[in-house]
This record gives C-alpha cells, sequence and structure tokens, in this order.
RNA sequence: GGCGAGAUAGCUCAGUUGGCUAGAGCAUACGGUUCAUACCCGUAGUGUCGAGGGUUCAAAUCCCCCUCUCGCUACCA
C-alpha cells in the first residue's frame, strides 16, 4: 500500500520575531506538498520548528527585559500558532532549545572535536599586541602588521574551527552526480562558481561574544555556532543519536528527501549541511530545494512603515484557504512571486469565487430546483458527457506530474481547470432548458450527477492545497472526500444522496476598493501605535545591535585623524558597481577618495557636500584607483547609507575630535 | 570585476530537440445565456517575440555583438 516513506522539512524559523507571510508561505507550500504525498500514499513525516539561539535573541530578550528562554518561549509558541491557524499538518515541531537537540549537539560538537574534523584555532588569523588589533591574511602587509609593521602572531582569541575544506572534493563529487540534488538548478551553479570551486574558507563554528547557545560541554566559554545548532533540527528532531545507530524513528526517515527553504539560505544547505553530514557519517539529504520569495508590491515591507503583511492580517480579511490558495498560486517557481491586496482580491474573485464558488453553488441550487436536492445517475448519456469526464478522472495524473517537479502552483492550475470545464459543461448542456421539458428530466438528472460528481472529484484533488474549503465543498454534496486513486474513476458519487438545501458561499466577492482601505486603514492604526510606543519608551524605529569590537585605548582612537572635507567634484569609478571616486578638499589639500557607496549617492549629489573624513588612512587602491582616505557613513540593518556631515556649517579642514 | 539567469499581447507569464496563420490566464470590447456569488460560455483583438548582425529552405528557439534588468560573489579604507 505505502509507496515508502518521505520525510520533508521547512526551515526552522528564527524567533527573533513575528514571522512575516514570506516565513508563512514556506510553511504552507511545505505542508501542501506534505499533505499530497501523504495522500498519495506515501509514509511522510513532516517537519518545521523554530530555531532559537544567538545574540540577537539574546540582545531582544535583555530589551524585553525577559531571559532569552522567556522571550523565545513566546515567539515560538506565536509561531506554532499561525502554522495551526493555516492548518500546517506538521508531525513535528521541534525547537533548538528542546533538551534532546541540545544534548545531541554537544554530543556532536564532542565527536567531530575528537575525530579532528573541529580544531581549535584562533579567530580572524594573526594579531598584532602592540596595536591590540586581528588581521585576516589578506589584510597583512608583506605578511606583517599594516598598521605599525611589527610582527604579527597567531591571536590568542580562541574559537573552534570545522575543516570544510577536507570534505570540499568529496561535495563537489556528489552535486555533479546528483543533479537534483540542489533545485532550482541555477542555484547549483553559484555554489559551485562561487565556493565550492575556488576553495572553501574554514568555518568557525564556535563563538565566546555571547551567551545564549548550546554550550560547548568541554570548554564552556563557548558557545556552538548557530547554523551547526540550526542545522542539526532535520536529524535530532527524528531520532539521530550520535554515537549510536538512533531511533527507528530515524532510521526509518533519514535521509531527508526533501529540506524546503528560502533562496537565501542555500549555501548553508548545500554546502555546510552536507559536509558536516560527511563528517559525522551520515548520508546526505535528496533534494534541497530553495524557493524564491513573496515580496510586498508596492515598495519593500518594513516594519518601520507600517506596511508588514502578516498572515493573521490576510487571513483576517480572506480565510485561511484562500490565503493559502494565494501563496501557492501566486510563486512561480524560479523568480520572486509578489503580493498586493489588489492581486490578493483578484485571485479571490476570479478563480475562488467566480469559477470554484459559483460553480458549487449553482450546482447545488439547480438540484434542489429540479430534484429536491437528490442527486440520481439516469445514465441518459451524450457525447458531450464524455470530454468532461476524460477531464475529471484524468485530472489526477496531470497534478500527479506537476508534483513530481515541485510545480505547485501549476499543478493547482490543473485542478482549476477542471472546474472551468464544468461551468462550461453546463452551459453545453443548458440544464435550465432540459427543466422545462418534462421529457428531459432524467437528462437532466444525468448531468447534475456528472456535476456532482466531477466537483466532487475536485475537491478532493483540492484537498492538499485547501483542505478546509474541499471538506466543505463535500459536506454540501453530502460526501466524503475521495482518494487519489478514486478519482481517477467516474462514477463513485452515491446516486441517490441529497445535498444541502442551502448551499453556503464558499468565498464571497470583495471589492478591490474597500479591502485596499481597509488595509491602509489598519496599517495606519499600527503605524500610529508603534508611534506611540516610540514616544512613550524613547526607542526610536528600529535599533540595530552590532558585533562588537574589543575595547580600545585612547592612544588608539588618538591615532586617528579626522577633519571635515567638501566633494568638490566626484565621479563614477567605470569599472566598478559599488565605487565612487570624490575629490575633497581637506584643508588646502585635495584628496581623492574612493567609496563603496553608488547605490546610495549619485555622483552630482555628492559634490558641495561636507563630510567626515578619515584622513590619515595608509593609501590604497581599489579597482585601479587611489584612494587616500576614508569618507564615513552610517550604516542600517538593510545596508543603506548615510553621510555624516556636520550639524552645524563647518569649514572644510576644521579637525573632528 | 567574476559567474549565472532573463528581456514574448496592457498586466503575469508558457513556448519541449529550430517547422505550418506565436500561445494561456487576468484585464478590455462585443455577442450568447439566466441555474448561480452582476455569474458562466463564446468571439475578437492588438505583439518589429529587447536592438543589430549571422547560420538555415525555415529562428522567439542556434551563433556573434550591443543595451537593459535580476541573482550570487568580489571590491566597497
Amino acid at each position: 500500500m505505502s509507496k515508502g516513506k518521505y520525510y520533508i522539512t521547512t526551515a526552522i524559523t528564527y524567533t527573533s520575531g513575528k514571522p512575516h507571510i514570506g516565513n508563512t508561505y514556506e510553511a504552507v507550500l511545505a505542508d501542501s506538498i506534505a499533505r499530497f504525498k501523504r495522500k498519495d500514499g506515501y509514509d511522510v513525516f513532516f517537519q518545521t520548528g523554530t530555531d532559537e539561539h544567538g545574540q540577537k535573541i539574546e540582545i531582544k530578550a535583555q530589551e524585553a527585559g525577559v531571559t532569552p528562554k522567556e522571550y523565545v518561549d513566546k515567539v515560538s509558541s506565536s509561531i506554532r500558532d499561525i502554522w495551526d491557524m493555516m492548518g500546517t499538518s506538521y508531525d513535528k515541531f521541534i525547537r533548538t532549545t528542546d533538551d534532546y537537540h541540545e544534548k545531541q549537539v554537544q554530543k556532536i560538537f564532542k565527536k567531530l572535536y575528537d575525530q579532528g574534523d573541529i580544531y581549535k584555532g584562533a579567530y580572524e588569523g594573526m594579531y598584532c599586541t602592540p596595536c591590540e588589533s586581528f588581521w585576516t591574511e589578506s589584510q597583512l602587509a608583506d605578511g606583517k602588521c599594516p598598521d605599525c609593521g611589527r610582527e604579527v602572531r597567531p591571536a590568542k582569541e580562541e574559537a573552534y574551527f570545522f575543516k570544510m575544506s577536507k570534505y570540499a572534493d568529496k561535495l563537489i563529487e556528489h552535486i555533479n552526480a546528483h543533479p537534483e540534488f540542489i533545485q532550482p538548478v541555477s542555484r547549483k551553479n553559484e555554489m559551485m562558481n562561487n565556493f565550492l570551486l575556488p576553495g572553501l574558507q574554514d568555518l568557525c563554528v564556535s563563538r565566546t561574544s555571547f551567551q545564549w547557545g548550546i554550550p560547548v560541554d568541554f570548554d564552556d566559554k563557548h558557545v556552538v555556532y548557530v547554523w551547526l545548532d540550526a542545522l542539526t533540527n532535520y536529524i535530532t528532531g527524528i531520532g539521530y543519536e550520535c554515537g549510536g545507530e538512533g531511533t527507528e524513528q530515524y532510521r526509518k526517515y533519514w535521509p531527508a528527501d526533501l529540506h524546503l527553504i528560502g533562496k537565501d539560505i542555500i549555501r548553508f544547505h548545500t554546502i555546510y549541511w552536507p559536509i558536516f553530514l560527511m563528517a559525522l557519517g551520515e548520508p546526505l539529504p535528496k533534494q534541497i530545494f530553495g524557493h524564491p520569495w513573496l515580496l510586498q508590491g508596492d515598495g519593500k515591507m518594513s516594519k518601520s512603515k507600517g506596511n508588514v503583511i502578516y498572515a493573521d492580517d490576510l487571513v483576517d480579511f480572506f480565510g485561511v484557504d484562500a490565503v493559502r490558495y494565494f501563496v501557492l498560486h501566486e510563486m512561480p517557481f524560479d523568480n520572486d512571486g509578489v503580493i498586493t491586496w489588489e492581486l490578493m482580491v483578484e485571485r479571490m474573485n476570479s478563480d475562488l469565487a467566480n469559477t470554484l464558488g459559483n460553480l458549487v453553488n449553482r450546482t447545488i441550487s439547480m438540484s434542489n430546483k429540479y430534484f429536491d436536492g437528490v442527486i440520481c445517475d439516469k445514465n441518459v448519456a451524450e457525447p458531450v458527457d464524455e470530454e468532461l469526464k476524460e477531464t475529471a478522472v484524468q485530472t489526477y495524473g496531470k497534478v500527479c506530474k506537476k508534483m513530481e517537479e515541485l510545480r505547485v502552483a501549476d499543478a493547482i492550475s490543473e485542478i482549476f481547470a477542471l472546474f472551468k470545464r464544468c461551468n462550461k459543461y453546463i452551459d453545453e448542456t443548458e440544464p435550465w432548458v432540459l427543466g422545462k421539458n418534462e421529457d428531459k428530466k432524467d437528462r437532466l438528472a444525468t448531468v447534475l450527477y456528472n456535476l456532482v460528481e466531477s466537483i466532487s472529484i475536485g475537491a478532493s484533488l483540492l484537498e492538499p492545497y485547501m483542505p478546509q474549503t474541499a471538506g466543505k465543498i463535500a459536506a454540501q454534496l453530502n460526501t466524503t472526500l475521495s482518494s487519489f486513486e478514486e478519482t481517477t474513476q467516474f462514477g463513485r458519487y452515491p446516486s441517490g444522496s441529497r445535498v444541502t438545501e442551502k448551499p453556503e458561499i464558499l468565498f464571497a466577492r470583495l471589492d478591490a476598493k474597500e479591502v485596499t482601505e481597509k488595509a491602509e486603514a489598519l496599517f495606519a492604526a499600527r503605524r500610529a501605535e508603534t508611534g506611540e510606543k516610540e514616544e512613550g519608551t524613547e526607542t526610536l524605529e528600529e535599533i540595530i545591535d552590532i558585533e562588537k569590537k574589543p575595547e580600545i585605548s585612547y592612544d588608539d582612537f588618538a591615532k586617528m585623524q579626522f577633519q571635515v572635507g567638501e566633494i568638490i567634484a566626484c565621479e563614477e569609478v567605470k569599472k566598478s558597481k559599488k565605487l565612487l571616486c570624490s575629490k575633497v578638499r581637506v584643508g588646502s589639500e585635495i584628496k581623492q577618495i574612493v567609496s563603496g557607496i553608488k547605490q546610495h549617492y549619485s555622483a552630482e549629489e555628492m559634490v558641495g557636500k561636507k563630510v567626515m573624513v578619515l584622513v590619515n588612512l595608509k593609501p590604497a587602491t581599489l579597482a585601479g584607483v587611489v584612494s587616500e582616505g576614508m569618507l564615513l557613513c552610517a550604516e542600517d540593518a538593510e545596508g543603506n547609507l548615510a553621510l555624516m556631515t556636520p550639524e552645524k556649517t563647518m569649514p572644510a579642514g576644521a579637525e573632528i575630535c
């Protein structure tokens, strides 16, 4: 009976805050695949969960005045609530703070250390004691400190590293031998060309800069790097035991058949994760699919704009299944999808309300009108019936084919093609004409039977994607949903059954303008709310935390000379995407300074600005152009830059101290 | 700068190994119908298939070059 096991995972969601619709999309996509496979006869295990360690969470908890654990408990359960609301049928919701997970991660770390794959090394390579600075190999000048020219030595700041290079060749081989391993294939090239072929750097797999992580049990100053922690959830969640056989469940389900992840974390899943597994001697997952993103159409989503769309907003407006339909349908295979309120309404009206909802409604209405709701197959067939029946019984095969390639949107379209065919069938058979002629009663009954049966088949196929709706349709038709196998036979609907008297509207038509206005009001309210909070607590917008650097002495600071500079000319650096070359007057001197800010400032608008310049920086050549200093900028979390300018008018050359 | 993807109807996109008047959905217009949630069915479209050149009996499809967009990556003092 069973077609075998199928283990599918989503990425685990980071518990730093409420997930937006993009995260939810992944859960719904995985869910529809899991439900499809389950119904298709596979023994499915679907795992999702939350990733709960790291510095960001430590800081967020501190801000909120709670312990990290209290913080993640709250966020994790809210994420789980959203997944539940969306009807995701996960078999396991793992949290990286679960004790069995933490224990296994510690064991894994120890094992890798004992077998020499993880070694204790120095972070950032070279250290110059007088300057108290770390330098990477590439920063060194003739093997010496670029600052003072003195000898450097390996750093004292210790950290654990993983020997990535040891397994690189094996991984390259594997990827080449299994073209389906990384999906979509375009991602495969990126990984190969940018990381694997040039040679992998060893990965630092421990941190000492914060506490909120899994401690390295034999060296408790260190916590395990979040990715090593997070990735292993895929095995710990189903019972992996380091150094042992693992549970029966583990032996049954591993390796995973599909890791569904966002395209932004492909690198971790296609390089680091397989290498960790190789080191552990475990088989590699069969496929990693980096899905595209769901973007908001009108400008980027941001909390400060107050226009972030959350799953529960959409559910309030449209209902769970409509949202599931939308995210699944609107997401193409390898391009990013767009979400706007207008598009939501359009899909809602044309596909859900008109094509599907109205079809069910009109069919039931006619059944009630002509036969008091009793559906009987009188077997008065006509040639037109054949085409409908054929479409109905063949849909499963078409859906299946699309699902094999993970083309979920296309699979759903196939089902809707059946519903459209039903509408056409009504037009062809003209039941209202048959209804006027007593001799045609039996023909009319047959037509309605065919319709009800076709709709039942469609609903059964729709179940993995829109489970609630499928159930509602079946209930209105007073039947139960069929297995996939059964949808390939026409005529399973029990003749003589009675459909509901009063069909409930499945999807109400919506007015785009009203919805947009309502959404705008919601956002305005939200902005007002965050605005109040800002005033009340003095926390403005988003705060950003960056990695802390070691304390420096005043002498260190005094070495740097900052002055106000006036930009008197500026042009683009031809060969570069990001560089602008400015002529900056600093006192009586004119310096040429190259800066990576082309994406934020045009050459024209640079001219005339008074900016903060680090003037005594050693000159360097960038993209073939000499740069004799540095323009200072502030940078936000998205990488937007703002030049630092004096708050009052100051002459070029004024010292900044 | 390196690697890669893409540019097709107003919009979102399909077009397998080059082959007959280039397609689908939505939106638009017109016609039909009335069971139904002003719904459904049909018809009609418009396209220099990004620009230019080449191979071929034949190119949206292959080759060259150009422009633009996007992704990853490097640089971003």
